[in-house]
DNA sequence: ATGTACATGTAATCGGTTACATGATTGC
DNA sequence: GCAATCATGTAACCGATTACATGTACAT
């Protein structure tokens, strides 16, 4: 059972693991493209993860031998896997750090001229009603016909939820932002911005 | 000039230099704590940003003889680091990737004993409370006495405050969600959460 | 024929973090 | 006397991205 360092990942992708077996591709793919709103790795990087993480022993990988298609391999977190993200829950989180290429062009404004910002606002919108329609197509897979006050009485399986609430909530949040600063900076354009009158 | 790749940092230190020259002790200090809110790095990588930048003629850097302090630099930016940014706005932004290590803590709730995670949860809605506090004093500063439209209606720099609200709504989601998770997962114990009945 | 989905990686590089170093001054 | 603030870095490392590689099957 080969040491492993503390890498980010690799909580990522136990957690991922927790209602039962995937196989490489099936993470990487939701990984790749949000369906784990949680987190975000290119398709390489969980391999490679999940490479580490069986040797460590903290999942259970099996080889899968299929007909028409290349085969695959089956993960499964064990019990080790378990204490570890058991470990990994009670220890304290940072408040994460914002890094968005969106926000520095904003900040600029004043300098870059507002018609390239304006425009790399509404891409941003078009990106998260995308990501939007993707997330409230998820929370629909979990809730299926119950409300949300049935759903939470009577499921196993909470976590995926909360994530996935707190996903759309975010995005919702960012395209309410998005709209007001159009508003706002119509408003700005209009009073003469560089040369206020005395 | 040396040449530069496209390193993430550099746009957004030159953002932070478009309102007038800064050392880069206040620059260090103010990527550090999230001042600024719309981007954040270590003291010494944006020391390190700082001379590459003036390497390629993007900033200027004057040294400030200090008889009680150590010396300074003060940096400010050059036309050429003004075109680099205007460019730079003009290009598209990619949807900012998420990645919280309470997020994969909630998301694996179902497994990992609810305590831990509630304390997570108690813990991130500290540190939230402290940023949306700094925020709050950040938007006091840029307002003054006036109220939004009045501001927006005469003032020459409107980047600044427009982040400084992105980052304030985003605290204030994320708090929004702390609560609600709290109850939500009180009701989900109170409800035989492994075992539902038939 | 052409492209998309399945399925899994290696190699090189980059951007960010951690650890460590230095030294004066101001306030408790 | 001791900690915090000012002021600036170097070196080593780690985690994530980019570019590249391989081969089958199914749908248009």
């Amino acid at each position: 059972m080969a040491r492993l360092r503390d890498m980010a990942l690799r909580h990522a992708v136990l957690a991922a693991l927790v209602h039962g077996e995937a196989s490489g591709y099936e993470l990487a793919k939701r990984f790749e493209l949000g369906v784990a709103n949680f987190w975000h790795a290119k398709p390489q990087q969980v391999y490679a993860e999940l490479t580490r993480l069986r040797e460590a022993g903290l999942v259970d990988g099996r080889e899968v031998i299929q007909e028409s298609r290349p085969n695959k391999r089956m993960f499964s977190i064990t019990d080790d896997g378990l204490a570890m993200l058991d470990e990994f829950a009670a220890s304290p989180t940072p408040l994460p750090v914002g890094r968005d290429d969106l926000m520095v062009a904003v900040q600029a404004i004043d300098v870059v001229g507002a018609r390239s910002v304006l425009a790399g606002i509404d891409r941003r919108v078009d990106l998260a009603e995308q990501k939007l329609a993707a997330l409230r197509e998820l929370e629909q897979q979990i809730l299926g016909e119950r409300d949300e006050a049935t759903f939470v009485r009577t499921t196993r399986h909470l976590g995926p939820y909360l994530t996935c609430r707190r996903g759309i909530r975010f995005q919702e949040e960012a395209l309410e932002w998005c709209h007001w600063v159009r508003g706002v900076v119509d408003t700005w354009q209009q009073h003469g911005r560089a040369v206020p009158r005395p």
